[in-house]
RNA sequence: GGAGAGAUGGCCGAGCGGUUGAAGGCGCUGGAUUCGAAAUCCAGUGUGCGUGUAAGCGUACCGAGGGUUCGAAUCCCUCUCUCUCCGCCA
């Protein structure tokens, strides 16, 4: 969320940012909260002076009775009883003006950085970075699901029997090498790039999202229960990020707790309404799928090198695992609607092309808002320093399914078989390729 | 699922419906003392919103939301959470 003295101060700032966006249809609602703010000023004003002589008037009542004079406190109950009624119509007012404002403002993108460009869609992307050489195969390469399907290691068949389309089963070699590149993810980032381990609800109440940004925007991309969960709406997790991010939430951080980085696995379940047709096949694009995710909580000034040590993190995975690709800064309308900017890793997937398989972000104060997260700032004058909004940053490092599809199609050989990198091998238990089960 | 207890500031813990943003203690910060430290003494020490260049001032907040009242941390209702015991269960 953006902050609302922004907003109603400065809407140019807001509005050349959502030109970037090419979200032109949001416009509108920069000019209609800023005359609420300027409403909600007043009926504050008008209500705190209201409360004020209120209080004042009681206390005299309540004097006025210990000294015996019940009569006089008796004549002084009317100009209360006033004084509440115009409060009460006052509380109304506000309610509704605040309530609008939220409604309003949650809906609005973040700011973009500086430094993303104006456009419509992937096309305007820049490639900062492009890693590896994608092989030259002396053989047809096969798709990975026909490659999966022959090792006898993928099948949609059966999960189509169990959930429908978009779902997977993964067997033998396949489900272990799911759970090996988990465990490569994680020890990768907890013993060599510094974060913390955490395991979280695949669950979450709504207020949860909604300090994301998932919500109320994107619900129709989210898993909801069918039945409140502890009296609130609740959600399948579309992302570790989610949960992760939300560990501190109305909170306020020490300055030494900073920068706070936490990695995390969890399954990610994604409706993906509105996808339809796209990715059908394989295990681009599916309901449930297994990510390791990366979350920093960042002082604003450290937030330049979190973003680019998060994407080199990421980045590092893929080197390891060596697949080849290509990072790329996504431009305005390409920016999901809490980045502040984002890049993109894209590995390099035989038969499609660069594909993403990362999404590295920084959200600026957008999510901490949202949240209601603060830090205090180091003291510089030995006077307590006001608390302050962090920024929040995350990025996936990396999926299992896309990084599965890359595997089986770079690796893929001649016979069939799957060549397993190097770097996975002590997780599969030694295990060098994957043969062909027939 | 059943029965009970509870939710107050960073922590512990008081709080007859009236001047309580909230006693007391601990912790923390600054100062005094000291060669330095411990101990001791003094002072300060929540967050949001509004207003102001600022100091400050006003207002709200004692799990959340409603209600009663001139006035609610204190009374009433609903919800959420935590703890204990029983049952069930990975």
């Amino acid at each position: 969320m953006l902050d609302k003295n922004l907003l109603a101060e400065h809407p140019e700032i807001v509005k050349e940012s959502l030109q970037r966006r090419n979200a032109t249809d949001s416009l509108a609602s920069v000019d209609a909260v800023g005359s609420l703010v300027a409403e909600r000023k007043a009926l504050v004003f008008e209500r705190d002076n209201l409360n004020a002589e209120r209080n004042r008037v009681s206390k005299d009542i309540g004097g006025l009775y210990k000294a015996g004079k019940p009569q006089e406190a008796e004549a002084m109950k009317a100009r209360v009883a006033e004084v509440a009624e115009r409060l009460k119509v006052l509380e109304v007012e506000l309610t509704g003006v605040e309530a609008k404002i939220e409604a309003i403002a949650m809906d609005l993108p973040n700011l973009l950085h500086a430094e993303v460009p104006p456009g419509k869609d992937e096309s305007a992307n820049v490639v900062v970075k492009t890693w590896g050489e994608p092989r030259r195969f002396d053989f047809e390469p096969q798709a990975h699901v026909e490659v999966g399907a022959k090792l006898g290691i993928l099948d949609f068949d059966r999960s189509a029997k169990l959930a429908g389309a978009r779902f997977s089963v993964l067997s033998g070699a396949g489900a272990r090498l799911d759970r090996a590149l988990v465990s490569f993810f994680l020890d990768t980032h907890t013993t060599k790039n510094g974060y913390r381990e955490v395991a979280v609800p695949y669950i979450v109440q709504r207020h949860v999202a909604e300090g994301t940004g998932q919500l109320p925007k994107f619900e129709a991309d989210m898993f909801k229960l069918a039945e409140p969960l502890n009296g609130s709406d609740a959600f399948l997790v579309p992302t570790a990020e989610v949960p992760v991010t939300n560990l501190h939430r109305e909170e306020i951080l020490d300055d030494d707790q900073l920068p706070i980085r936490y990695c995390a696995f969890t399954p990610c379940f994604r409706s993906e309404a509105g996808s339809a047709g796209k990715d059908v096949r394989g295990l681009i694009r599916q309901h449930q799928f297994h990510k390791v995710e990366l979350v920093w909580i960042v002082r604003p000034e450290d937030a330049e090198q979190a973003h680019r040590d998060l994407v080199s993190h990421a980045e590092g995975l893929l080197e390891a695992l060596g697949l080849p690709y290509r990072t790329v800064m996504l431009c305005g309308g390409d920016t999901g609607f809490g980045a502040h900017r984002c890049y993109d890793i894209e590995a390099w997937i035989p038969t499609q092309g660069y594909r993403e398989i990362s999404s590295c972000s920084v959200f600026s104060d957008f999510q901490s808002r949202r949240m209601n997260l603060r830090y205090r700032p180091a003291s510089t004058d030995g006077k307590k320093s006001k608390p302050k909004l962090p920024w929040t940053l995350n990025g996936s490092g990396l999926p299992t399914g896309r990084v599965i599809v890359a595997i089986l199609e770079n690796y893929q050989q001649a016979d069939g078989s799957v060549v397993i990198p190097e770097v996975l091998r002590p997780y599969m238990g030694g295990l060098e390729a994957i043969e062909p089960s027939v």
